[in-house]
DNA sequence: TTGAAAGCGGTACCAA
DNA sequence: TTGGTACCGCTTTCAA
């Protein structure tokens, strides 16, 4: 509908040649103030925009950055999409959205699709877990959340390790010695890094493993939900829980209100990442808070930064890690009794 | 990095012109058997992926729909824009996602953008409620939630009137009498539907309108939440609050523990969609189900229908209004009394 | 059935 | 300081 202007209407106007007006508009020429004033005035009357993808054909960029994750329903990728788009929409990018449904064939379609080509700059939430992935890239990529060891490229991340142990600990501290944990798989290095971190916060502090206690499944509420009641069923139950993720932990407070159990006095309760359950109930559950909105501002940031070194591909792999904190609430029962260390 | 390959190269290697490479991409002439067999077999062997802007300068199309929304943080527009994603997908449509903050303004350069060029349609959310702005919009547009008269263009919406009339119907109807409502600004529809349901329904039996039970304000939780304490600081409180979207009907729950009220037995709440605290406590609450998904992908199929039917101008607009339901949970008390029509 | 070439809307080099 | 023009990668007439 409605043709659009062009270049060669403004030059007409403007009685001038297209070359001079993309000068004035590109700013980059010397052009005498007379010309400049006329065809900005041009342009301003016509209301011309240029046309991007016939820049693009020619300067072989096209402002436009990718941010592709696996779902969008999930608060957390959300944070992370806003904090990219604001960053690249104050320097002038745009930025289209994909999700992949965390499946790796939707994120390889991705990669094969004109999409791809028609951005300039890419920040992922991966869903593969092999490098060799990754590496057949020709594109800058900052890698967030997971990081692929070996993909050879950038990455933002958070300290999923300290997170785990630092709720483990906390749990330790007040006295806890049945502490069960219910995580993700342990396929990237948000499953593996918590996993480790509550696994080494017992052995820091002389606390048997107890296989019974660990529940590895999904990301997903409903793991979280069986989980806990099967935790709770259990001769000898757990009497702290570490929730590995925020629909987990979500899943295990219902469960506990099914149970007709008291978060805090009946069995403690820490969560990773801020839920809408865990603010809501009563005591509030204690989480760790990480940094989701930054963590997609340092991506686009990350990214920014390499489209401006252009090909200078001589260039190590970063790797950002961003730290996260423990909020303490009154979900964490004082059990007393001694801490060593 | 890594300069892409192009159709020259696929025709070179083929030993046929560019011309004919086109044709048996596109399918649509006739070639050889013979000589479509060997251009796809070079297609394939160099992988080459047709670089969409330059087929897009020609063909005048981009086969890419934008999803324009006020925010991502809302599941009912992320359900949006996944119907939109999933309809267009398989069609052969890439979607681009741009949020305004539901603010004229950023919605505004939205559509000044080349952002708005590169796309062949777009569904939208609006945050303008003038017809002017959305009559000035040369592309094909479908609105969705909110509809604007005079505007010209397609629209999707659900029956906001029919939801809070039949919220507040069940309300009397379990004898209730007074009962408030804590709703959003009436600018578009969305606001003036449902406030008008409200209205009608008390006025169908015969109820007395009570201004100090009507709370009026923005839709964010906090509206919900203040607006709540202060109708139950009431000297004769309402029996009965029907909170006008998800967000303030979290806020409501929120107050109604903070006040140390029992959702049903001290007071009933009746909320419109559904959300995740109406669906934890205890009883649920009851809510107008609303068909988010499916309002994505009705909008979408609605554009790519306008997209197919092409520059045919005369077409008069269409507005589809999808129905909605009320789920009935525990969070509303019968207080018996006689139900008159 | 196939190829040559114009043109889509810009940029950027080379001349003037 | 300005204009002419080749070219970006593709589609689409027109001829062969």
């Amino acid at each position: 509908m409605a043709s659009e202007i062009t270049i060669k209407d403004v030059a007409k106007q403007a009685n001038v040649s297209v070359a001079t007006v993309s000068r004035v508009l590109n700013g980059l020429d010397r052009v005498s103030e007379k010309t400049r004033k006329k065809v900005q005035k041009v342009v301003k009357e016509l209301n011309y925009v240029p046309n991007t993808m016939a820049v693009s054909m020619v300067t072989k960029q096209t402002q436009m950055l990718a941010v592709v994750v696996p779902v969008f329903e999930n608060p957390f990728y959300t944070a992370v999409i806003k904090g990219t788009v604001d960053v690249a929409s104050q320097e002038g990018y745009h930025t289209v959205v994909f999700s992949t449904n965390d499946n790796e064939k939707e994120e390889a379609a991705f990669f094969m699709s004109s999409l791809k080509r028609n951005v300039d700059g890419i920040v992922l939430i991966g869903a593969h877990n092999n490098p060799e992935f990754y590496q057949s890239i020709n594109k800058p990529v900052i890698l967030v959340d997971r990081y692929i060891e070996g993909s050879g490229l950038d990455g933002v991340v958070i300290d999923n390790f300290r997170g785990a142990y630092e709720s483990t600990k906390y749990l330790i501290e007040n006295g806890h010695r049945q502490i069960a944990i219910i995580s993700g798989p342990q396929t990237f290095n948000d499953g593996i890094e918590r996993y480790r971190g509550y696994q080494q916060a017992l052995k820091d502090y002389e606390i048997d493993f107890i296989p019974e206690y660990s529940k590895q499944g999904d990301w997903f509420e409903d793991h979280g939900y069986q989980s806990m009641k099967e935790l709770m069923n259990l001769s000898n139950p757990p009497t702290a829980v570490f929730a590995a993720n925020n629909m987990i932990c979500q899943g295990t407070i219902k469960a506990i209100r099914d149970l007709n159990l008291q978060i805090g006095s009946d069995v403690s309760l820490v969560g990773f990442d801020e839920n809408t359950l865990a603010d809501f109930v009563n005591p509030r559950v204690s989480v760790i808070k990480r940094p989701t909105y930054e963590m997609g501002i340092h991506a686009a940031e990350m990214l920014l930064q390499r489209l401006k070194q252009g090909e200078k591909k001589d260039l190590v792999p970063r790797k950002l890690t961003l730290g996260v904190e423990l909020l303490k609430y009154g979900s964490v029962k004082n059990l007393g009794g001694e801490i060593n260390a």
